[in-house]
DNA sequence: ACGACTATCTATAAACC
DNA sequence: TGGTTTATAGATAGTCG
């Protein structure tokens, strides 16, 4: 999907991996919202990049993080 | 992306809703996998259809119910 | 390290069975 | 209603500034 074929397996090189990673998620997310509008449906979604950094979507309010224990219902 | 270009927004008719709701569903889930795997990312999807069905995936054991409140961390 | 660009690959809308 | 095919829209890998 792009200039040329890749295999899915990890990226070795760090700096295409974070470019890689950044793209993708975006793209990701991007269908995410899409799937929800058209389908009528109820998506949530959690990504965590390798360096600990917490990207998220939700469709709808009814996701919601509840107090006491900060999970995801 | 298909033989017809496409508005994003609800699919009125109900057939044509669960038909590419099940496509678009495995793709999303098809892609998250991929993004865990490439950028040695952390992903949890989940998704419930219309209907109330649920449907989920988890890169990494770091996902898990935890008993007592049913959530997902 | 970050935006654009664009050639190319992949996902999928519509058609068909 | 569920699987298969095909043409096309959309995502993105590699490149350049």
């Amino acid at each position: 999907m792009g200039r040329g074929k890749i295999v899915i397996e990890r990226i070795a090189n760090s700096t295409s991996r974070q470019v890689t990673f950044a793209k993708r998620r975006k793209g990701l997310i991007k269908k995410a919202k899409e799937l929800a509008i058209l389908c009528d449906a109820q998506v949530g979604l959690v990504i965590f990049s390798s360096t600990g950094k917490l990207y998220e979507y939700a469709s709808t309010s009814g996701f919601k993080r509840h107090s006491g224990c900060g999970c995801v219902r």
